[in-house]
DNA sequence: AATTTCAAGTGATGTAGGTCACAAATTGGA
DNA sequence: TCCAATTTGTGACCTACATCACTTGAAATT
């Protein structure tokens, strides 16, 4: 089964047609370790979807510090949301950690297919759910607890992201310097 | 115009009809200040619309120290999300800050709206995206801005709410002890 | 009107985590 | 295969913010 049809089926159910139709919607990319998906200052009209690989979503502050909004592996949705739903230039960067292969869809088509195909609104409205209560957990993880105890958490919730990539995105997903984050073990 | 009626609308439109049916879904409550409208460990099947009035949600620690998810003021939705999507029991607290008018619905109301009318379903999904599109900029937030930027871009974000919450609740929300946010001006 | 409770400011002191600097180990190009 | 870049660890020192303790004043509560 096409991986994305089993990503979409753990959530609702689809007909052999039916995803057909909907995969005719995205389009296959490929990019290499270090391209970028999207950079600062451009409008945003494709979401992405994870095949293989690994990405990250970031910001760069005025003192040029990196802060990382969103790791993104294999069944992972990214895209910056901001740029993306309120049509305004995107204020961050999506670059690949590792080759990866990616499908996208265009906004357009998101809204299409969501209009004609309500199964798919639902679909999309509760991996968005989904996400907006896991970045309301990681806002109480930052406020409630420790360098130490934030860097345990994700350990046991994303073990996989903490053996793929190095420990100085690690710091900057938790909001930890580097330095600090090699002296908590 | 009927404050639902008009704050649905900034997003979809609806005839006359279409909102009174919307509206028979929704059940109106009162609560005094101080007043729980939900606590921790409880099953959670109503999300609650603001008509008029202030509250909090926010979380215990192990340490008894409290911290602010969310303030909800007039035209906001508020409920634990985490407990009612996924039908888990609740970590959080929600109270007045000051007498409340409200305005719930059931998760199974809300579900059956949705489907018989799919425009219900656009408006709550674009909802949530904004949620989820705020949540990740509070993350940033506290990733890469000290406690007095924070404040500041509070007090520009929500100036209301900084005028009707104490400094005290201020500083729970935006991770700081109130001592400190005391001594930021 | 009296009493209790809560909000808010401020001094003194403690500490988690930041910053800077350097070295060793690992990875990745050309 | 060699050179350059990147990652990781670690010591020395610094700072933003926390904690504790106390005071004053304003709101609630009776």
């Amino acid at each position: 089964m096409h991986p994305l049809r089993r990503h979409i089926e753990e959530v609702i159910s689809l007909e052999d047609a039916e995803f057909d139709h909907v995969l005719n919607h995205f389009t296959p990319i490929k990019k290499r370790k270090h391209q970028y998906l999207i950079q600062e200052g451009e409008l945003i009209n494709k979401e992405y979807w994870v095949v293989k690989g690994c990405l990250r979503a970031y910001v760069l502050d005025e003192s040029g510090r990196e802060h990382i909004i969103q790791f993104a592996l294999e069944d992972w949705w990214v895209t910056d949301y901001q740029a993306f739903e309120k049509e305004v230039t995107s204020q961050i960067y999506i670059d690949c950690l590792e080759d990866c292969e990616l499908l996208y869809i265009t906004k357009s088509d998101r809204e299409k297919l969501s209009q004609e195909f309500h199964k798919m609104e639902r679909f999309w409205a509760k991996k968005t759910k989904f996400g907006y209560i896991a970045s309301q957990n990681r806002v109480l993880s930052l406020l409630k607890n420790t360098a130490k105890e934030r860097y345990e958490l994700m350990s046991a919730q994303y073990p996989n992201i903490i053996q793929r990539v190095s420990k100085k995105m690690i710091a900057s997903y938790l909001g930890v310097s580097r330095e600090t984050l090699s002296r908590l073990y």
